[in-house]
Formats: structure tokens, C-alpha cells, sequence
DNA sequence: ATCGATAATGTAATCGATTACATAAACAGC
DNA sequence: GCTGTTTATGTAATCGATTACATTATCGAT
């Protein structure tokens, strides 16, 4: 054992076991063929025997990065977001990425703070799940920021990389749905206004109604946030419409409205799927055992993550080089037991 | 301007502006009071003027740090571990430290994955949420390991540092909350047996019953896995029990099983708490609106996050220096719909 | 004045990996 | 055999911040 310094094997010691300099032991790590046969298989034992693996600050110091990758999500309490998290997680650490998480909305986050984040080159790159950061906030024209790429959520007209999936297509399964069973009345219970997400869903929604003829009051609209609470207050706002003119079906554009939905009517004796039919959208972990189970629209959280977390690790290594094309992200309609047939009577 | 490379401002660019040494700028942002009053407003404004921040990667190389901890927890889609992570991450990063997370349980984590997070010098620390990691994992005795604390769960007789609640007492505390509604015939639905919590809630449910003189038969403690999944089968288990000698109230080692077992009850016509009073544990976001609202004990999660990362950071600052006396965490009974007194028949 | 102690600052080596450039060896073509 | 090209490897500068050590300035006490 030749190391020294604590006993963390450098470079060096590799190199020495092997009787070569460190350039070449360098060189069998990161490019094995430019380096011999012979060469190489006595390197790789040095670095099995002596347990090196590289230092990380050492080669980002050299480099000119830093090693991390920024998420930025709206709620980390949220398991719709850490599903996608654990995707970016997957790939980021296979390819020995840090990551720095941080939460934008809870509380929301200031420009001081996300340029603290952003902008101190602390990270190689950021992937945003968060649609409704001000535009300003990434204004600072510093030539070689930080590589870029939205999930889930995304900033309208703005070239950056997006991984997405058909939020309309979503929205006009779901309210297809509803409109299959019978449904002539038919709700929408919309994220938070300003939301992208909360607009195309919005949007397909409309459409769906308008392909089959169907008149949405403006009442039948209800606006929400996304969270559990709004869903009660929607339930509400349901509970105080004329008996004779409310929606039998609303369509939530998330689950956990959904669940807040169903549960404050729930205390109103109103029951779903009987006097009101319910589909929500992201498929949650919750949405299959909650009472009654929801259904809803499946997007494929965990891919997503994935494939943004590629992009990105693929712009930091080369920003020139052309993105490998978007990958399709499947949506699915689960069908449970919160949506039934509109009763004949 | 006098900075250089992809204009990016090094300690260099602070030092010229301010007429200093790169030594002395260095002493401003380490030891602002080794430097005399008037340099350090000089050098304070250089750093301001230039926009300067720190390159973690050359201050970790020279520092033999890594500026990275691992928090290593079961699963991340689980929204009770998210939490403890929120408080983590705020801790963390307030004292630039990256994060590196990763799964226990989806998939199991084997020997060399873990190696491969834990011994290869990417990190300075951990942060481990999860008690049921091989002993034999952390063997390889290298002198100068990754400081390591446990939270929320912890590796019996295992000299480190653990944040977690006093799991038995919240048990008692759930326990007497059923007797003290009039229960005598009190279940228990475990978490899996191999796990420290749930032995330390098994503990708590049975002091509470020796306590008040109340039998437990061995059918009335279910087996489960923290799983809304094992709630179910929770629920399958009480409904085969024969009706004149079932529990009238079960204590769940884990909300999550407490969602379970109510929907699975709510398919065959059981009625929570009418039939059957229900509390949970933990205390996580659904809880207060499932249907019915469930009756849990309530951990302060984010708390234990920043109080892990808190003494984890102290450790890697200085692995001599006594640790801060540990926090208590508080247990509160949060009582809701779920349970209901004895019926008087 | 002189000495010593203290405070303020500078000089330069250092952390460990990468890589431009230099060198050496091997080989092909004539 | 000579020249030019290719392949394999080594040498040493470099990334940016920290800090041991050296130096200089300041001040008080005698």
C-alpha cells in the first residue's frame, strides 16, 4: 500500500502501482482506446487493488463545472413531483450528477434566492418543474449560464426544452369520458389560472364539450389550485348551485382536487359516483384506494424525470450537439369507481 | 472589468479590483474579523462589483471535502419521507451542501450500490432513513468514512446519531386514546416485523394494553408492511375474523395501512368509526382529507429533517466535537373522524 | 530609542485530475 | 535505410481557493 493523505488512493498511487504516469491512467478512464491493450489491463488492476475512484472536486475544478444539477419543483411534499424526481434522480446519479433541490411555492421563491441557486455557478444545469417562475428571473445575461429544460410544467413561447405530455389530449380523454356515460352536464374544477398546465387542460376540456355539442355555463367552471383544499372549496361551490342546474360529472384537472372533491361532499351525504361523477388527472399513488377510487388520467411520471434528466446531462456534456428527438410520453385513462353512467331517470 | 474566462469572476478578479492579495479576500469570506475594518469593505465591495462567488469545486478539492451528503431513504414517492427530505434540503443547502439521494426499498439497494454511494469519496456525509440497511454495509473499515446519522428509523445498538420520535410512547398514546374512548377489544396493524418502528409501536400498543388489563390475542395483531397495500389485507384479515370476537378499534402502525384497511372496509360495507374506530400514525398530508378524516399521531417530519442535517453537517465540520444536546419531538394526538366511542349496546 | 508582541497582509505551495504539448516508438512506403 | 505518419506515453501547466509561513506595520512598555 503506497497511498497517503488519509489513506484515499489518488491518481497518483494508481498510476505509480502501475508503473505509468498519471496522464495515461487518466486516459484509461476516460478514453480507454487511446490507450494499449496490454497498458490498459495493467491500470485497471492498479485501480481495483489500490480502490481509487476519482475525486469529483478535482475533476469538476478542471473541467469547469460543478457536478450538480439544480430541480426546482413546486412542493417536494407533493407525490405527483417526486415520482418525476426519482426518475431524474435515477439517471442523474448514474451518470454521478448531484442534485440540489429546492421548492418554489412553498414558500415561493424570490428572485434572490433562485439566482443564488441559478446564477452562482454552483450547478451545471437546472431542470425546472415549475411553470410560473417570472421570465425575469432568468434574465441575467450571463454568457455561459446554466443548461436548461422544463418538465411537466413549462413557460409558453420559450425555446427551452420541455418534456411534457399532451395535457389537451389528457383533458379531452377525460372529458370524453364522462361525455361517453351519458353526460350532458358536465364541470371542470381548473388548477390555478396563470398555470400552463391548468390552460391546456382547460382547453381541452372546451374542446371535448364543443366536439359533442355541450354547453358549459361559466358557473360550471370552478376555479382551483391544484391543491386538496380547493377541491373542498369546489365541492362547495357545487354544494351552492341550484339543485336542478349543476353538473352530474366534473372533470378535476388533478387527483388531489379530486380527493378534497369527493370528501367534503362526502360530509354533504352527496355521493360519488352516484349523484355526481368524478375523474381527476396525474394518477397518484392515492388515486387507486381512495374511496371511492378514482378514476383518472395516467401520465407517466417517473419517464418523464427520466428523459429530462438525458436531455439535460446531454446539453451540459456538449450545448451544441442536436438533441435527440422528444420521446412520446403514453397517457392512459384509468377507469375506477369514482365516474358512473349518467341514471336513465 | 478585468475578469478572464468565459467571464466567470475568480477570487483573482475580487483581489486586483481591491488592490489585495487573493489571501486576504479569501480571509474576508472565511475570517471577516482577521481583516482590518477598511480592507474588508473594500474587498466586500469588489466582490460585490464583480459579482464573485465562490467555486465549490476548488475550495472542496483544497478543503478534502466533497461539499456533497447522501440521504439515503426507502422511498422517495412516499410522501411522509419527502418531508423529512424538505427539511433537510432547506438545512443543507443553507450551508452549500448538495444532495445526493437515493432509494432503499424500489428496488432493494444491494452491497455494491451502496458501496458505490457510501465508500467512493463522493460524499462527506449521510443521512439515513432507513433502519433495515445491512449492518454488514457500512463494515469496510476505512479510516476516514462519511459522517453518518440516522433519522426516523436507526439500526439498533448502533452507536450513531439517530433524530427520530419516541415511537413507543406515541403508540401508548394512540392505544389509550381507543381505551379511553371505551374500546376493550383493541387490534393492531404492525409495519414489518423486521422493522425498528414497528417493534418500538408494537411495544407501545401492548404496554398501553397491559396497562389498562385488556387481552390482545394473537389474531388482533396483523401484520403489515407500512403499505397502502397491507392495509387492505389488513382489512381482509379483521372481515374473516368472526363477528362476536373482533376488535372493536385497531391502532395502525402507519397511516398509509389506515387508508388501506378503510377503503378495503368501505367495499364490504364496514362503516369507520361506526363499526370500527381507526387510528393511524404519522400524521401525513391525506390524512385530513380522507373519508372519514383520520385520527393519527402526528410527527413533526420537516423538523427531524433539519435537526438530521443540522448534526450532520456539525459532525463533518468537526467529527471531534461533542454533538449539540438532541431535540425532543414533540407526539401530538390529532384527533378526527376515524374513531368514535364504544357504542353503549 | 529599542524590543517584543500583536495585527494585517502577502507569497507561494497545495489539493487531484485533466490535457496541450513533447517525445518516443513502431511502422509503412519507396 | 530514410522520411513521414501513426500510436503510445510522459511532462508539466492548469483549474480556483485555502493556508502555512514569511513579512511588514503598529503600538506599548521600558
Amino acid at each position: 500500500m503506497s497511498e497517503k493523505r488519509g489513506n484515499i488512493p489518488r491518481i497518483q498511487d494508481v498510476a505509480k502501482m502501475a508503473n505509468v504516469s498519471t496522464a495515461t491512467v487518466s486516459r484509461v478512464l476516460s478514453f480507454p482506446d487511446r490507450v494499449s491493450e496490454a497498458t490498459r489491463e495493467v491500470v485497471l488492476q492498479a485501480i481495483e487493488k489500490t480502490g481509487y475512484t476519482i475525486n469529483h472536486s478535482a475533476r469538476n475544478l478542471r473541467k469547469g463545472g460543478t457536478g450538480a444539477i439544480l430541480v426546482l419543483l413546486p412542493n417536494l411534499a407533493n407525490s405527483f413531483f417526486s415520482r418525476v424526481l426519482k426518475g431524474i434522480e435515477a439517471v442523474a446519479s448514474g451518470y454521478g450528477f448531484n442534485i440540489l433541490i429546492a421548492d418554489s411555492q412553498f414558500p415561493p421563491i424570490d428572485e434572490a434566492t433562485f439566482g443564488n441557486l441559478f446564477n452562482t455557478n454552483r450547478i451545471d444545469g437546472a431542470i425546472i418543474l415549475d411553470g410560473n417562475i417570472p421570465r425575469s428571473y432568468f434574465k441575467r445575461a450571463t454568457r455561459q449560464k446554466p443548461q436548461l429544460v422544463f418538465a411537466c410544467e413549462w413557460i409558453s413561447d420559450c425555446a427551452v426544452t420541455t418534456f411534457h405530455i399532451d395535457n389537451l389530449a389528457g383533458a379531452v380523454m377525460a372529458t370524453d369520458h364522462l361525455v361517453g356515460l351519458g353526460h350532458r352536464k358536465i364541470g371542470h374544477v381548473t388548477g390555478p389560472t396563470n398555470n400552463i398546465l391548468s390552460q391546456h387542460r382547460l382547453a381541452g376540456f372546451e374542446q371535448s364539450l364543443k366536439k359533442h355539442n355541450l354547453p358549459c355555463p361559466r358557473d360550471w367552471k370552478i376555479t382551483g389550485d391544484f391543491t386538496i383544499e380547493s377541491g373542498v372549496k369546489a365541492a362547495r361551490h357545487w354544494l351552492a348551485l341550484p339543485k336542478d342546474n349543476r353538473p352530474t360529472a366534473l372533470f378535476c384537472a388533478s387527483d388531489e382536487m379530486a380527493f378534497g372533491l369527493i370528501s367534503e361532499l362526502h360530509q354533504n351525504a352527496v355521493k360519488v359516483p352516484d349523484d355526481l361523477s368524478i375523474i381527476g388527472f396525474d394518477d397518484v399513488e392515492f388515486a387507486a384506494h381512495s374511496i371511492p377510487a378514482l378514476t383518472t388520467i395516467h401520465q407517466p411520471r417517473r419517464r418523464i424525470g427520466e428523459a429530462a434528466a438525458r436531455a439535460l446531462i446531454h446539453k451540459i456534456r456538449d450545448a451544441e450537439a442536436p438533441m435527440p428527438p422528444q420521446p412520446v410520453f403514453e397517457l392512459e385513462l384509468v377507469l375506477r369507481a369514482s365516474t358512473a353512467p349518467l341514471p336513465l331517470c
